[in-house]
DNA sequence: TATAATTACATGTATATACATATATTGTTC
DNA sequence: GAACAATATATGTATATACATGTAATTATA
């Protein structure tokens, strides 16, 4: 579906504004299918993000501002988020002994058999949903990133 | 900001999987500047997503399905929305006559104000986040719309 | 070193998202 | 027209987002 189907609209000030829509309306459809595909693994994104991260690092845990700093929604509330998968015994969490301020977290051997298997499916779903040649993927990052410079 | 300094990353699998990221990010970026520009008016982005469709029609009313159909984000509770605009009397809410099941929705002239005022900010601002000339945008409104497609 | 400022995290509240279920109304079928 | 199916909205629950506030620990400073 094109963006003027979904929203039922054409009406755009100019290229500028129907690009900021666009966006928005390309981010809601790449979420809603990555979130689908990860309710297999009973898995919300966000959970998905915290878990990838913390594999990135592993076995080293990180505390829950590194966590914070390395997510795209920073507002995102890492303690409440890390609640949930600790439930799950998928990440573990203890003080560090170095800064009592400081919550370290690891993900658990479950967590990272989970989310292996949850990126692979993930990047399978990946090929399938940019339907865009590797120099047009290119193109599209340089516009964007242009776009977001001030 | 980069994305790979905002996300303390640059492992990507390839340019696509990179764009996936980038446009959650780029729409991220958006959003929030939207927001904070909103809050001068009180106002969510999904209440003045809802107040502008409900312009678009007005003085016609629109019932919840149709507002629904034209959001970007489909899940959106709109009922639940229209309580809190409800409240701000900046719409108000009766039933169909034609069909009771509907609830028919519509802005108030408090709506209009409102809502004008926002736009004209937002609209100064929408110049101003996207850093991209006409041409560079339709060349992204492009290659996003590939994207998206079948 | 006592006090103040800062930092890190947790928690509270309001709103939104995602989805399931309940209720009222309308449409369909026999 | 009665029974059933479909539709429209409202409501309930879990999670996430956005932001304010509280609390403990650390750092800075007088």
């Amino acid at each position: 579906m094109t963006l003027e189907e979904a929203i039922k609209s054409s009406k755009f000030k100019d290229q500028r504004h129907k690009a900021l829509i666009h966006i928005m309306y390309a981010a809601y459809q790449v979420k809603t299918n990555i979130n689908q595909l990860l309710k297999n693994y009973a898995l919300t994104g966000e959970q998905y993000n915290i878990l990838r991260i913390l594999k990135g690092s592993h076995p080293t845990p990180l505390c829950v501002k590194d966590i914070a700093s390395r997510l795209i929604e920073r507002n995102s509330n890492v303690p409440r988020i890390a609640d949930r998968l600790e439930i799950k015994k998928l990440v573990k969490r203890f003080p560090s002994p170095e800064d009592r301020r400081e919550t370290l977290i690891q993900i658990t051997p479950a967590g990272l058999n989970l989310l292996d298997a949850a990126t692979q499916a993930m990047e399978a779903e990946h090929q399938h949903i940019a339907n865009l040649t590797e120099a047009e993927a290119a193109q599209l990052n340089q516009l964007l990133a242009q776009m977001l410079q001030d």
